[in-house]
DNA sequence: AACGTGACAAGGC
DNA sequence: AGCCTTGCCACGT
């Protein structure tokens, strides 16, 4: 990543990522529009990609509009975003996610 | 400065 | 249900 002062879209996106309250997921595609970037999920992703290990932004309870985890099965990565979502009380069977708990605001349940 | 590439999404077959 | 196409836009070559 690369900082270069002036507010960037990545961190629009990351400030939204943190709204997604514990136990709960979004999609990249809400992300986007919370951080006032509708139609502009593919960002998310990257920006994601782009995070600093350290910062504290909840990157795990970002899934892809299927309600799957977008790692590939066997990754690194993949194992990581499952234990860290199961963490949190939700339940993934293979890289699926349990759609009750998809979305933070208007909430469905 | 153009071009290909993504942790995507939605729509068409 | 899959697979392909198009829209999107920041980044590294």
């Amino acid at each position: 990543m690369k900082r270069s002062g002036f507010p960037r879209t990545y961190d629009l996106i990351w400030e939204a990522v943190r709204l997604v309250p514990r136990g709960k997921v979004a999609s990249y595609g809400e992300i986007a529009r919370e951080a006032g970037l509708p139609r502009q999920a593919r960002l998310v992703g990257y920006a994601l990609h782009a995070l600093p290990d350290s910062s504290g932004v909840p990157w795990h309870r970002v899934i892809n509009a299927q309600g799957k985890i977008s790692f590939p099965p066997e990754s690194v990565a993949f194992r990581t975003q499952c234990r860290l979502l199961r963490k949190e009380g939700i339940t993934v069977n293979r890289g699926a996610i349990d759609m009750r708990k998809f979305g933070w605001l208007r909430q469905q349940e």
